[in-house]
DNA sequence: AGGAAATCTGAACAACGTTCAATAAATATT
DNA sequence: AATATTTATTGAACGTTGTTCAGATTTCCT
């Protein structure tokens, strides 16, 4: 590898972990090409050798995001109470947890529109589809009946369902509620809608 | 009323109606100041002598989008098997149906991030709170021994459950469900959550 | 070392929300 | 009815954006 390939990596890490900062601190709207060029130190025009557009640079931060998030979940998956249902919900309650934690950084995730003519990378896409599997093994242990196909769709809905309660319950907008509320009210919510679809399958 | 302010007035109301269609056309993004006048008959600036802004513009939007969904909840509350929670079901799918039929503005509602330091009027915030109306009732019938503040909470917990099937499930980012697929979804899972509430309530 | 290729620069562009001095219109006053 | 005063409208201009690009600079290969 030349020297000036190793720069312009160099230069590509530093300018994806400025844009995160930058989201993280000032919300995904925040996010300038000539802040972030002047933090990593070249020209503004000069991200554009590093990147596409913007959406490629909120992309690869929302990959990293990602991955973090995957992280957390895992973590929650094998720690504790092995029960297929205990296990939903302490990845709920991670799921909520990292959310409030990364707040901005959680937001761009799906407040970031791309123009609709362009498509996602597939490393985007598969980023995102990871994200299920948590919910997926569990849920198989609770569902043995259920094929591969109707569990993938049930595993998207309860998560689709937690993430309505975190983005809601998170957003000031409407009446705030506290976060110790917030992680009471998804884990009763997860508990029930999971003794809901087992009593449901018999 | 003297003439100017009648003009004045209708004009506020094009405006308004010009918004909404272009949003319904364009999405949030895709509003822009100098189209709404042209199509409107009158100046750029002049924009700023009947709204403050353009957040106020899309907050008076927003109101329409409400108060329509607000009547599609309402019809599907006191339509069918008035069991509460067949009832809670048909919210359920009403919600979804209106958002299927209004994406663009029903995301609006979401998308839409004023500066930090503005804060939202009064009539915009009761605008959302009514909302919640909608589930309180069935949920009391199904939870007779749970108090008006917890409720309360549960009823929001349920309507974010089922935005966020929504949310995710109208999203063509990731492998987009057919719409007859995700109503099923959301009436299968919501059945399951309100199982689950009855039967833990006991 | 020297020419070719890649990279970097910062000025320029187009589009945007917003403002504002000047103009026109409407209303109030005499 | 004529004039003065308040109000509304205009469209040019401002400050920010993301993005582009011709020229300057650096790096690379022989």
């Amino acid at each position: 590898m030349t020297k000036a390939l190793e720069r312009r990596e160099k230069l590509r890490v530093d300018l994806i972990r400025a844009a995160e900062q930058m989201i993280a601190e000032r919300g995904l709207s925040g996010l300038k090409t000539r802040d972030l060029a002047r933090e990593i130190g070249c020209a503004n025009g000069a991200v554009y050798n590093l990147v596409a557009d913007v959406d490629e640079l909120v992309l690869r931060v929302g990959s990293r995001t990602l991955h973090r998030l995957d992280e957390a979940l895992s973590a929650a998956e094998s720690t504790g109470n092995p029960s297929p249902q205990e296990t939903l919900v302490r990845i709920a309650i991670a799921y909520c947890d990292f959310a409030a934690e990364n707040l901005e950084l959680w937001r761009a995730l799906f407040e970031h529109r791309m123009a609709a003519d362009k498509i996602l990378p597939d490393w985007s896409v598969n980023d995102q589809l990871q994200l299920f599997r948590h919910i997926y093994h569990p849920l198989a242990l609770l569902l043995p009946e259920r094929g591969r196909e109707e569990l993938g769709i049930t595993a998207r809905s309860l998560f689709s369902a937690v993430h309505g309660m975190v983005a809601l319950g998170l957003e000031q907008r409407l009446v705030a509620v506290p976060l110790p509320a917030l992680r009471k009210e998804i884990a009763g919510l997860v508990r029930a809608m999971i003794d809901g679809l087992v009593a449901r399958a018999k």
